[in-house]
Formats: structure tokens, C-alpha cells, sequence
DNA sequence: AACAAATATTTCTTATAGGAAACAAGAGCA
DNA sequence: TGCTCTTGTTTCCTATAAGAAATATTTGTT
């Protein structure tokens, strides 16, 4: 993992940003980040369950008002707010996060992936690629992974959550972590089918990162 | 700053046992309370990358002291402060709304399958070797298959059936050929993700017989 | 210890989210 | 038509998140 770059530490004259910068700054992150029409897609799922803010409303605990302007997109909810969605109504997670785009029509839906073109999400442990991610509603989330982790140590806690995922090994050698049994190692081609909510975690045993790949549903 | 004093940077078997049987308890007794902590999870990630709160400021485009009440749990962040968290530092997103499930009502299943010790299961134009068998009612049908097809031909009809399939293909090239679209060249990495219901068929165009990992849901 | 530099927290202000209630638009129905 | 019920939007006010700067704390060095 990279460090920070040091040259940006001894700079003294320009240790304070430039008013200008800092909305330069602003603008340029939340222009990559914010065509995150959480609204819509809000709307969508209350409407697909026949609900109407009133009973989204009842179901979430958040305000009839409250929940329209989020579907309507004037406000960004808070944290807390966003888990009264998730859990009241049923979103699927990974897509809440990821990319919209506008998905194909309804019926044959296909999306490719090239080689190392997936959507990348890397994380202090694993580096994952997300694939398939122009499609949203999907019933599996696929993506490769490079296992950078050396040690069990680098996890504070398990990986823990909803659902079954399937693993496959695409190279190197992994040590399979699961809260329930011994760790067992894992070869090129192994593959394995587990639940999510016992706790699991990958550790790279080979010289370079271990790659997997990895499906969720 | 330097480094952890890890004097032993590989870990045994033996010694991250203990260390999952530690995270294995703490998990669990924590259950009990579950209001999401989101801020401890954001320290220890910001933490294990090792960057400053400026640092992380500098990413994320929150400022100092907001990342500080969010790992405080002082404030609950708006999604879009979450949002620039997620994708400022790495952080995984299933974790970030799943319940902290306690460990109890997993049901931890698990099912490892070694490489070429599937469940063969030959077809005239496919060679599928049925992978973690041994579990059933699962969600995902995960298989490797050979695809020996060398021409769209030897298909008489197109395989079509209910659901979402994954494809990945692990070696050699395929032809990959779908009712509603033009067929699609896909090499070694390449991945899809398509209807079932909309017809498909793969046809190698290499060498030798192209593999591929497929994932049906 | 004393100091300086780096890092984290708190305070204060402004911007904005959340909720209650008012308002608007529509759908029956007498 | 007027009335009422339902549903979604808007307004207004309060609670609270976000940012900047001040303050506190930790860390490293002599």
C-alpha cells in the first residue's frame, strides 16, 4: 500500500489552500461522486411493494415529508436515516453504492466485463474489481479480488453479513479463515460455497497477492 | 511512524487461532448492543492504512474535525459524507449496513470443493464439473465447465432457462452468443452477466477447450 | 523536564436534515 | 357541484451535521 506522498508535507507557503482551491477541490469530488440518485431508486423500490410514503413512512420511522424529499432528492439523508430505508424497506445493498448508469431494457439484460475493466474498490485488506456493474437488480454481485492481506492480524474484526457467496481461486495460495472451522488452504482452482454470516476472511500464503473471485448472492 | 513491532509477520495456524477465537467472542458479546458503530470501524480502517485524520480529510473532502465526530460517534454523517468515506478510504460496503449478527443464529455452513474433484457432468457440448455438492439448498449453482463446441452448429436450440447467470472464463476463447445481441469475443478474465431466460450458447475458438466458471441464480 | 511539531478534539457558526402541519392535487361519491 | 378521503409536496421550525479555527493532547527530541 502506498504511503502518502512527502512532498506534500513540506510545503509551508502553500500549506494554506486558496479559497478558490478549496472550491476547486469541492466541486471536483462531489462532481465524481454524487450522480448517486439514491432518490430514484428510493422511489422505485417503494413503488415496486405498492407502498405509499405513509406506510414506507410507517414501516422506516422516518417522516412521510422526510422520505419524499429524499426521493425527490433534496436533501442527502443522514446515516441513520439511510439504515431506516435499508431495513424498513428491503434495498439491496452493493447497488446502493455502486454506479446506476442506465441500465438495458427489461427483458434480455447483458452486461460484459474486459479483463482488469471492472469498477475498481480497494479496502485496507483486499482490492476488489467489481464486475458487471453497469447492470443494477441483479441477484448476484460478482467481482475479482487480489488478497493483499499476510496476516490474520490485519483484520480487527470478521467479515460478517447477509447472504452465500462462492469463491474461487484464480491464482496464488489463500488461507481460508471461517469462524466455525479450522483454516483451510486454498490452491489455484479450489473453490468455496459458504454462508456470510458466520464470520470468514482471506489471507494471501503465496509470494505474490493471491487472486479470487468472488460471487455474492 | 514506524511500523507495528509485528516481530513475526507470518502467522502460524496456531497463533491466528487464538486470535479469531478472541475476535470470535469479543463479536459476540458486543451483539448484544448494536447500534452500528460505524465510527470505530472508520478509525480502525483509517488507522490500518496509517493516515491522519488530515490525511483522510484530504481524501475524502470532509473536514478534520467531522472525521473526528464521525469516529467519535458524534454525529451520524449524511450519505454523502458516507459515501465519500466509502469511496475515500476503502471500505466495504456490505459491512456498513449489515447487522452485527450475533454469531449464534449463523448457520455457519461451508462446503470446499479441491480443484477437479467436482461432480462431473458431461453434456454433448459442454463438460460441467458441478462444484460444492455437497451443500444443497443454496442459492447460487456455481460450475467449471469445458466448452468443447467449435461451432454454433452443434447447438440445436438455444439453452435457455429461469434466472441470472455469471460467467467468467479461466482459460482459452470463447464465442459467446446470445439471442438478443451480436455474439462477443471473450478471452482469459473476461466476465458476463446476462438473463437466462434469453437464449445463450459458448462456442471455444481456441486451441484447446476454453474453461470457464459459471455462476447460476 | 521542556519544548516543538504533529495529531486529535472541541467550540462556534453556518448550512442543512428531519418532523409536524399546512397545502395541493386527485379520486371517488352523493 | 361540493364534500371527503387519500396521497404526495411544501413550509416552517427545530435539531443536528459540516467546516474553520481554537484548544488540547500526544509524540518525538534535545
Amino acid at each position: 500500500m502506498s504511503d502518502e506522498p512527502h512532498f506534500l508535507k513540506q510545503a509551508t507557503a502553500d500549506e494554506s489552500e486558496t479559497k478558490a482551491m478549496r472550491i476547486a477541490r469541492k466541486s471536483a469530488t462531489e462532481a465524481t461522486l454524487e450522480p448517486l440518485q439514491l432518490g430514484q431508486r428510493v422511489r422505485a423500490i417503494r413503488l415496486s411493494q405498492n407502498l405509499t410514503l405513509e406506510e414506507a413512512s410507517k414501516r422506516t420511522g422516518l417522516a412521510r415529508s422526510t422520505l419524499s424529499k429524499i426521493e425527490n432528492e433534496q436533501i442527502s439523508p443522514t446515516f441513520s436515516a439511510v439504515n431506516k430505508l435499508v431495513h424498513g424497506l428491503g434495498i439491496d445493498i452493493p447497488q446502493l453504492f455502486a454506479q446506476p448508469r442506465t441500465g438495458a431494457s427489461a427483458g434480455g439484460r447483458r452486461d460484459i466485463t474486459r479483463k482488469g475493466e471492472g469498477k475498481p474498490h480497494p479496502t485496507p485488506t483486499y482490492e476488489h474489481e467489481l464486475l458487471a456493474t453497469q447492470l443494477t437488480q441483479k441477484k448476484m454481485v460478482p467481482f475479482r479480488t487480489r488478497v493483499h492481506t499476510r496476516t490474520f492480524d490485519e483484520f480487527d474484526e470478521w467479515i460478517r453479513h447477509e447472504g452465500e457467496e462462492f469463491l474461487y481461486v484464480l491464482s496464488g495460495e489463500i488461507l481460508f479463515y471461517t469462524e466455525f472451522y479450522e483454516p483451510v488452504t486454498l490452491n489455484e482452482g479450489d473453490s468455496a460455497y459458504y454462508d456470510c454470516t458466520m464470520g470468514h476472511a482471506l489471507v494471501s500464503t503465496s509470494e505474490q497477492d493471491a487472486e479470487v473471485l468472488w460471487v455474492t448472492a
